[in-house]
DNA sequence: ACCCAGGCGACGA
DNA sequence: TCGTCGCATGGG
């Protein structure tokens, strides 16, 4: 492997936490080692990523491909900036202030929607491990042991007892049905990109296992819809104590930003929000 | 053992 | 249109 470290530079004042932002329930395809690096698979790239003080740092990446990842981190967006604006209304600061080096990641899209369908009325630590055995099995190996993200058409073949293996419950038939209209082009996912929000969301949600929820977090995740606010069991608890009468107008347009930063406040101090008890 | 999880579809009122 | 229930599975 190549073993070359070179650094996406992110300003200081952005505040960027590798950990907080590969932790915080939006991707499932990274993994701490006992270095302290992550290592991980993103479209069909191995890397390992740790972090420095001017930035991050990317290890066994392929030539010329500096600007995949910066895309990944979605560093051409100023966080500092979007803070700014969120900040304006107090409780969202102190939720803010929890996690500021949370960035919403830039992920493949279909990735993302299936990932987002596994899940449904589940665990993280579940929901990676199923999707980890979707990649051992079905995906290609790149190098030993580590296998890319399968593609809608490699999934569409094969049938509810082929994912068996997967442990994946009642949401095997939801992938399959996702494959299936992905790969036909029933779901276009190229065209979700740029229709209109509502729309998109409709169209996700013609795969059968695919709701409101599911569609929000592909959306904002592989999509980056960044007006998106997925509403789980999390943020429903967090919300009612933190925003009963709703998002504050200077989240609007940074919803998603504003939505992760509430998700990992709540996920981390559960005991915050009295109804939990 | 027990509760519940980044929900959704089916069904009945 | 809205509330309720079953769903597969296993981490904590």
């Amino acid at each position: 492997m190549n073993s070359t470290i070179c650094r996406l530079a992110i300003p200081v004042e952005e505040g960027f936490s590798l950990a907080d932002t590969l932790n915080c329930g939006q991707c499932f395809r990274w993994n701490q080692t006992e270095s302290g690096w992550f290592e991980g698979v993103v479209e069909g790239r191995f890397c390992c990523v740790s972090q420095d003080d001017y930035g991050i740092l990317l290890q066994g990446i392929a030539d010329g491909e500096e600007d995949f990842w910066r895309d990944y981190f979605d560093l051409a967006t100023n966080y500092a900036n979007i803070r700014t604006k969120l900040c304006k209304d107090k409780t969202l600061a102190k939720a803010a202030e929890f996690a500021p080096g949370i960035r919403v990641l830039r992920q493949h899209p279909w990735e993302t929607l299936c990932s987002f369908i596994i899940s449904q009325n589940n665990h993280l630590a579940r929901i990676k491990g199923i999707v980890a055995r979707l990649c051992e099995c079905f995906g290609d190996e790149i190098t030993n042991g580590v296998y890319s993200f399968p593609a809608p058409e490699r999934l569409a073949v094969l049938s509810e007892e082929d994912l068996a293996p997967l442990r994946s419950g009642f949401r095997a038939k939801y992938i399959l049905d996702a494959a299936r209209k992905v790969s036909t082009g029933e779901v276009v996912l190229a065209d979700i990109k740029t229709m209109p929000l509502d729309d998109a969301r409709a169209a996700l949600q013609k795969i059968h296992g695919v709701g409101p929820k599911v569609a929000e977090c592909a959306l904002l995740y592989g999509f980056a819809r960044m007006e998106c606010f997925p509403m789980d069991v999390w943020m429903k608890r967090a919300m009612k104590y933190l925003f009963p009468n709703g998002l504050p107008q200077c989240a609007k347009e940074n919803a998603g930003i504003a939505q992760q930063y509430i998700f990992h406040y709540a996920r981390m101090c559960p005991d915050a929000f009295p109804e939990k008890m």
